[in-house]
DNA sequence: CATTTGAATGAACGAGCATTCATTGGTTGC
DNA sequence: GCAACCAATGAATGCTCGTTCATTCAAATG
């Protein structure tokens, strides 16, 4: 009644349609990588944790590389397409409206789940050596600093700030959020979502005092 | 006449302190996963880079998981000792002057080398699965953020800044270098040392005005 | 219901890797 | 100059893991 598949018997097998199993060991691949690590991510294990058989990754993607870009892709392009979403000037939202909802969304536990963060730094911590992943990791920051300076550049005409340099704060919050996720992943006793929110907002306030109000207490 | 060992012949084998070969081989390592990263280091390539044979590292180290932690160690600890001296209040440097050192540190080509913080972030990718990474790499950042908390709340206290929470900007200069780091790491083209000097600089002046001066122009 | 199709399976294979250890030879003390 | 010692070597070993593919079986077709 479950599709839930996981572990225990064999059951009785399933024909299900090429784009739900990719999805299903894009899951698992994440899973296993917070869990696990980068090296600890073996085929066998990815394929338990779908609850399906060894052969099915292969089957589906052509190789295990094929199968981790696609993973780093699938983390990627949510990220990108959540941000521009709210960027998009398509939506009637004030400049100041953007910039809230772009700190609740860098901290949302949609995009900040333990998980996703892992992946993504799994993937950073490659990258130096792995031109595929350089190229992705890289562009997903550019794209992402790039739309947040336009934002920015924005509120500069909006209200007159002297002497602010909008791309030198975008490549400040985006380092920011970045290193906040960093040390939430790795010490999530120490910094706690909301505490990382509060770090950013105060950033950002301090960048646009008009536009949004520092935490107060 | 040169120590220098790499490649081509067998040469002539040399006995050496227990202590150079070691560093000798933790140099190796950082090369290797900064070139190969962390799951592409073999120690095949490790014992090669260092000129050495095979055996080598399991001779001194015990085992390639032993190699890889004190090679973290070697890291961390260098920057734990580097920030140390700056801010132990040994010194006689002003609140001021130390908050100079320590953006000059953090940015230096000492501490801030490509293959040090490739080494730094894949441990960093790894920490989520492995326990003994994890508490390094925290305890690294909790000591850094703590020593710079104490610095801070001096600062404030020289120059009564009203509003000031010590904890929230270290938490966010710690986040804010470690992000920079990264973007310097995967986009060095987009994100050159003197800029990212500028943004944590520009950080810090926003905090503590009294104390630091924007970089101007 | 019989037949065809191709998704799904997992045993078997082989490449790549960490680790071992018998052998080599530089170094030290006598 | 001669042993005795032990750092250093690297071929050999055994294990782990990605990949293959003959086989199985659920679903679609007529």
């Amino acid at each position: 009644m479950n599709d839930k598949t996981n572990s225990t018997a064999p059951a009785t097998r399933r024909v299900l349609p090429k784009g739900v199993r990719k999805e299903q060991l894009i899951k698992a691949t994440m899973k296993c990588i917070a869990r696990y690590g980068m090296s600890g991510t073996t085929m066998a294990l990815v394929t338990k944790e779908a609850g399906l058989s060894l052969g099915i990754a292969n089957l589906h993607f052509e190789s295990k590389e094929k199968l981790l870009l696609e993973t780093l892709l699938h983390v990627t392009g949510e990220y990108n397409r959540g941000q521009t979403k709210i960027l998009d000037n398509d939506s009637d939202l004030s400049v100041a409206a953007r910039m809230e909802a772009i700190l609740q969304f860098d901290f949302s536990s949609k995009v900040a789940t333990k998980d996703k963060v892992a992946v993504w730094f799994a993937f950073w911590g490659e990258a130096k050596s792995r031109p595929t992943y350089q190229k992705i990791c890289s562009n997903t920051d550019f794209m992402a600093e790039d739309a947040l300076c336009a934002l920015f550049n924005q509120a500069i005409d909006e209200s007159n700030y002297v002497d602010s340099n909008a791309a030198i704060i975008a490549s400040g919050y985006t380092a920011l959020v970045d290193g906040l996720w960093l040390n939430m992943l790795i010490a999530p006793k120490h910094l706690s979502r909301k505490q990382a929110l509060q770090v950013a907002r105060d950033y950002l306030a301090a960048a646009f005092p008009h536009h949004i109000k520092r935490t107060t207490g």
